[in-house]
DNA sequence: GCTTGACGCTACATTTTTTGTAGCATACAT
DNA sequence: ATGTATGCTACAAAAAATGTAGCGTCAAGC
């Protein structure tokens, strides 16, 4: 069962929500499901197709983590962001421009 | 040693610069890492205690993919963010915002 | 010059996560 | 009933993370 604000996480005894956010986020696939789900909703099989083939279990396991935390809900056209999981996708989907810069500077750097 | 965009990392051939940095981000303890520099400087020490007492292993492990990857350096004060780390710490930071709402709202509808 | 303390970090065995592959059960179409 | 797609579980192997101990360096205090 996945860890909810107000619970202690690796790292953080107090259940500060940014804390057990940075938890989820951090671990693996997680950032790039919802990248994925921002995109759009998506089957299960289509959602694996989506993210190179991650293993059925851990995308399972991912899907229920998010679904207790309220950030992706099943539906007609398979899973989908909740109207929050929308609202932290559209902030994640601000990074994209920063990374393109970041990714300019690494490589006239790298020279 | 770190992937740098352009490479191809877990889930994505491309080396797009986002597919990079989810990937990067996505492993343990680097957004909390990031987050806690975002506060200000801190030595190796001083990291491991803001952070629970992570192992040193990985602490050093983490800090030297962040460095390798420009988002941090090592200085005076200790480790530090890079303007370009400094540039991401701001966009995380806006998640505390977003952590918070939802937290709200989980607490509201789990009654 | 010798202890004391803090520092950055490495070694390494244990535990936890993640991965990859196979395949089952259901449903719908032919 | 045969083929095809779906959501998902099982399980062994591989990789990552954890926790503890402790080393080498430096600077301060005696």
């Amino acid at each position: 069962m996945a860890k909810l604000p107000g619970m202690p996480v690796r790292g953080s005894q107090t259940g500060r929500p940014i804390m057990v956010l940075l938890d989820v986020l951090g671990q693996r696939w997680t950032l790039r499901l919802l990248w994925e789900l921002g995109q759009g909703p998506a089957t299960f099989r289509a959602l694996r197709t989506r993210c190179d083939d991650v293993s059925p279990t851990l995308l399972n396991q991912r899907l229920k983590d998010l679904r207790e935390l309220a950030l992706i809900a099943q539906g007609e056209a398979g899973y989908a962001l909740t109207e929050h999981g929308m609202a932290l996708a559209r902030r994640l989907a601000t990074l994209d421009g920063w990374a393109n810069e970041w990714a300019a500077m690494l490589e006239s750097r790298g020279d």
